[in-house]
DNA sequence: TTGTATGCGTTATCAA
DNA sequence: TTGATAACGCATACAA
């Protein structure tokens, strides 16, 4: 491992003039810039992040939280679409990131904070957590720089991306209105989830402006089986819906499933919709009538957003915009 | 941000006694090391890794190559897939992992050594990379352990973790044979790809097994598109074909959809065999009968034999078993 | 234009 | 059982 310090003695200069020279500095020599250059490709120099993060007190790392980065998460691409949307964005910087995990059961105790100062991380970008989390407020009073996918809170150097789930709910109810249902059903993600709370305000606000009222709400935890499980429970308790909105497409595409397991279809017998537009929405049959999010575009404006804060901007809010995307899965209600 | 110098001094002790006793060495009177870890509670102090590693020369980062982390390869879900298993197992250890892009063209001149070197990752999992790749060689022979993903070649602190293409493909043609097919062509990968010859090798044998050849092979390039593009053109060239193995999933999807466009159907006009079983695979109709690799395990074993490798644990090469799934978009020839 | 000296936060060596 | 002190590789204030 070449060191500056080997080169300036190859090259018979100082450590200060190397550095110097290796930084582009104006004040060094062009004849002494060239033979360092040299001696350092010779050498096969390359400068050791670790030793200028420590002097610089900047790691140019971008922290990921990737808590609960499990197979059932894979599945459903909202994890590691954002990931890769950050990712998109940080690949044209000169920061690289770091993937923090919380899901062990090792690393449980310690705070966000924590893991951020301890990896000297310059910012932080967090997502998948629950509204009520512990050490929450902690990292947005903290002053790691840091923005929150899908949690609307902001601090001095925190600030937040999401799509408008009210509005993009109540799309999903409106639509329903449209086609003509008129008993409907929701199934919705777990209480300590902002965005169920989000969903279901805008979905009833669609209604309720129709003079409608929601027939039940089921809670759910996001995952196709809790889909699939409410649904059933849903047709058991209330065989006269016609239309059911999901809060994710996940369980949407449970809801579907278990559609079939009872001998029936959709949309004939059920007008589903979702929420999210996965990747998979496009590909069930029938194809799932959603709410698209852009969660790569979630991602990538979140790294965005990281970025301005650690160049000192301002902390903001991103909204991103939503599309109820029609397909086979919703239809007038017969 | 406190230091052990500031709990030195609130503490009224050495900093080396305060380094020793964060660390747990036996060597400290259990009074001082009460005090001393009372002290860096109440200062709320966390380690400062970036210090840590300079002086250990050990980062306890990996490096997780992900070139090309575009969206295309979102929707195939390989690499990320991949990134899941890593991360799944390194979650349990004491390591982070970080992302190293290569797709931005700023880091297109930097070798992977020089990445590794810079950000002083103790190792690092290589994916996706083409087996021409210039700098495959430098990092092969380099002195950081590396495991590569899907390219067998070994090194002194080099393994790799693959499927067995070879056999995979073997068994797709098998299948093919076994259900009566005589008119067999396939879509390959490019040519750059290890897994294309491997897989075109394993298919042929099993053809040639039974007196059988090719009657075509076109090469895409793993997408989509070009599966689409690709049956377009064989069944204009050879509309006699009544099997089709194609060397990706993705691609298998896009002749699902050419077929469609020309009016056929899988599997009645067509029978078609996939690779990889990514998760869309059983989602889209026909569902598709396809090779499945163990992706996310790929992912898992590649770490588990780096981490293996930083405990100065020989190279090794790992084969991920494969099983061919039969679904819904093969059928016997009638 | 160049070099000397100092410090970043930590661990390790050695002596007390 | 403890504490000075020197490293690790780099950047920078200051002096020359």
């Amino acid at each position: 491992m070449t060191t500056i310090k080997d080169i300036a003695k190859t090259a018979g200069v100082s450590v200060t003039t190397v550095s110097r020279a290796l930084n582009g500095y104006s004040d060094v020599n062009e004849a002494t810039r060239k033979k360092i250059m040299e001696t350092a490709r010779q050498l096969n120099y390359a400068p050791n992040t670790i030793a200028r993060s420590l002097v610089m007190k900047k790691s140019k790392t971008i922290g990921l939280l990737v808590s609960g980065f499990i197979r059932e998460s894979v599945k459903d691409n909202f994890m590691l679409d954002v990931l890769s949307g950050a990712n998109d964005y940080i690949s044209n910087t000169d920061y690289d990131v770091i993937l923090f995990n919380t899901n062990s059961s090792k690393q449980r105790e310690k705070t966000y904070q924590q893991l951020c100062r301890e990896r000297q991380v310059d910012g932080v970008i967090i997502q998948g957590i629950k509204t009520d989390d512990p050490y929450l407020e902690e990292i947005v009073n903290g002053d790691t720089p840091c923005v929150l996918v899908d949690i609307p809170k902001m601090g001095t150097k925190t600030g937040y991306v999401m799509t408008d789930n009210v509005a993009g709910a109540y799309d999903a109810g409106k639509h329903f209105i449209d086609l003509g249902h008129e008993k409907i059903a929701m199934i919705n993600g777990h209480n300590q989830a902002f965005v169920s709370k989000e969903r279901l305000e805008g979905f009833e606000k669609a209604l309720s402006e129709s003079g409608l009222s929601l027939v039940e709400v089921m809670n759910g935890d996001f995952t196709e089986e809790s889909g699939r499980q409410c649904l059933h429970d849903l047709i058991q308790q209330h065989p006269e819906i016609t239309a059911v909105f999901c809060a994710s497409d996940l369980m949407a595409i449970g809801a579907l499933t278990a559609l079939k397991e009872l001998g029936k279809t959709s949309p004939d017998d059920l007008s589903i919709v979702g929420y999210d537009d996965i990747l998979l929405a496009r590909y069930v049959t029938p194809a799932l009538t959603t709410v698209s999010q852009d969660i790569h575009g979630l991602g990538y404006e979140a790294a965005k957003m990281l970025v301005g804060l650690l160049n000192d901007e301002k902390p903001d809010k991103t909204i991103i915009k939503h599309e109820l995307i029609i397909r086979d899965s919703s239809q007038r209600f017969q």
